[in-house]
DNA sequence: GTGCTTGCAAATCGTTTGCAATAGC
DNA sequence: GCTATTGCAAACGATTTGCAAGCAC
């Protein structure tokens, strides 16, 4: 994606531009995907040596929080974050981790609780992956 | 929970019997909720001076492999351990981080990922608790 | 030049590990 | 006695914090 759109992004969500949180979007842009902050922090450092970690968390946050990424707690310890707003749920593979976007599925009758106001639904499916079932197969005979 | 009870439930999981994992398993049953490993080990502490936090968090891990308890993240960082095993969802508050149980959503048209084997679902909510709701309303008169 | 942003190092939090002491068959 | 379980202290990984230096309007 380009800088000037990446520009517009930061500003229409009422974030101040600056070289690095430019380049975390852009990265985050490029190759959506799932990725936690040290995965970016090490991404990153080869082009912008003095990075520096703190830099990579306060702007996930500030990310997440301006909403323009989203952040996942898929698995114990770790967050995950996801630059794709467009409603969508998750499959997590409990062999390798690996975590794919899925289909949001459609609610027989969407959930009202009393008193209290719902703002977001999260969906995960958790099971075993494509690629883990392949190898497993072949590994079995 | 009687303590033959408890007893029971261990060794139909495949569990040996010890005091901490009895303990552990009574005070869950006692009072179903959605505890941290450390708020079991603060909970314990004053009748079971001895207890180790170490052991807190292998029988936790022990009980939620061996299908017991369930494990839930639903919080950065940490792991929240749930004793209702019958399906359901969780409303969690993003003010006070509440969990509350929900009623496990129907969809309308089940998930199937072709090749994968997809095992289990969940299900989370998140927005405002009615607690906070109200303290939110007479805030603001 | 004032306030926001960054980078570094140290601190923190939840959790895990190594290992010797202990308990239960 | 032998194996599994426990408790302690130290290690760990992800994240946060404090603070001085740098940057941008």
């Amino acid at each position: 994606m380009n800088q000037a759109k990446l520009k517009l992004m930061l500003e229409e969500a009422g974030i101040p531009v600056s070289i690095q949180r430019l380049l975390i979007l852009e990265m985050l842009m490029d190759k959506p995907g799932h990725f936690r902050a040290e995965e970016i922090y090490e991404a990153l450092k080869p082009s912008v040596a003095t990075l520096s970690k703190s830099t990579v968390y306060n702007t996930l946050h500030l990310f997440s929080e301006k909403g323009i990424l989203h952040a996942l707690n898929l698995e114990e310890g770790v967050t995950h974050y996801d630059p794709i707003l467009e409603e969508h749920a998750h499959f997590v593979c409990d062999k390798c981790m690996q975590i794919t976007n899925v289909e949001l599925p459609e609610e027989k009758k969407p959930i009202s609780i009393p008193g209290a106001r719902v703002e977001s639904r999260e969906v995960i499916y958790r099971g075993i992956c494509k690629d883990c079932m392949k190898k497993n197969e072949e590994k079995n005979g």
